[in-house]
DNA sequence: ATGACGGTAGCATACCGA
């Protein structure tokens, strides 16, 4: 049984992509962010001949999340349950898989950094601080569920000093700042564990590398997509890696797969 | 400090991303 998460930068830019590598992979379920397509323009039935079922919370342009499978999908929640939200960002599912009710969401935590052209606009890191927040609220709500549960996505924060190529380029940056990484580290003190980190203590495990340069080809990568789990999943986990093959492939995401493979 | 690069809207160029 395997979970992964893949932040898309756009599925319809990316559907050739996207079906080779699920015909590939046979991912069970995946949590996919960046969308960046409204319910009108999603490829719907080009996952459903690649055998994926697809729920979806869309935006036109920007950010949007989905939850793929192979089996029938239970929406849940559309958005973060108690914030009021502009962007499409969040997903919550129940699916079943041989027996067992998995509860899964796709998350797609905002960058946080201001724009290019107003380096003191500090409006989109406070909407990062207060999406975390209602964001933490609402996992340990779901610290009550006995069912195994995986929160995955792109959380735009890098957790440590060993999740990123070199930490002097990202001091000020919104992914890195203490305030962030100390936010995201309480889902852990919360009883999630991070599905990679927990089997991978020193690899850098990168899920994402720049367009920009040679990024890719020096390794100048950054681990801010997460596989996080309850204590019943992780009691499953069996194996976690980054497939770097999508990555690798023409036309990529700037972001690769994450893949959990767990016991049924 | 800036822009590299890529996607989208929509048709030139601005906005967004990490």
């Amino acid at each position: 049984m395997k979970i992964a998460t893949y932040n898309l930068n756009s599925v319809n830019a990316r559907i050739e992509n996207l079906t080779a590598w699920l015909a590939k992979a046979t991912p069970d379920i995946v949590l996919v962010q960046e969308i960046k397509s409204d319910y009108n323009n999603f490829p719907f039935f080009e996952l459903r001949a690649a055998g994926y079922e697809a729920k979806i919370l869309g935006q036109k342009s920007y950010n949007g999340v989905a939850v793929l499978s192979r089996h029938p999908i239970a929406v849940v929640h559309e958005g973060l349950p108690g914030f009021e939200d502009e962007n499409a960002r969040y997903l919550e599912a129940d699916i079943v898989v041989d027996g067992t009710r998995w509860r899964t969401a796709s998350v797609y935590l905002p960058n946080g950094n201001p724009p290019y052209n107003n380096s003191a606009d500090q409006s989109k890191y406070v909407y990062k601080l207060n999406w975390m927040e209602a964001f933490l609220r609402h996992a340990e709500r779901l610290q009550k569920l006995s069912c195994p549960v995986v929160l995955g996505g792109d959380f735009n924060v890098i957790l440590t000093e060993n999740d990123v190529y070199d930490t002097k380029p990202f001091l000020n940056d919104a992914l890195f700042r203490p305030e962030v990484r100390q936010k995201l580290k309480t889902l852990q003190y919360g009883g999630y564990y991070d599905a990679f980190r927990t089997l991978h203590p020193k690899d850098p495990g990168y899920t994402f590398w720049d367009y920009t340069g040679n990024s890719l080809a020096a390794d100048f990568g950054m681990r801010i997509d997460y596989l996080f789990l309850n204590a019943p999943a992780a009691d499953k986990l069996l194996a976690c890696n980054v497939d770097k093959t999508p990555r690798l492939a023409a036309k990529p995401s700037d972001h690769t797969a994450l893949v959990a493979e767990f016991r049924p």
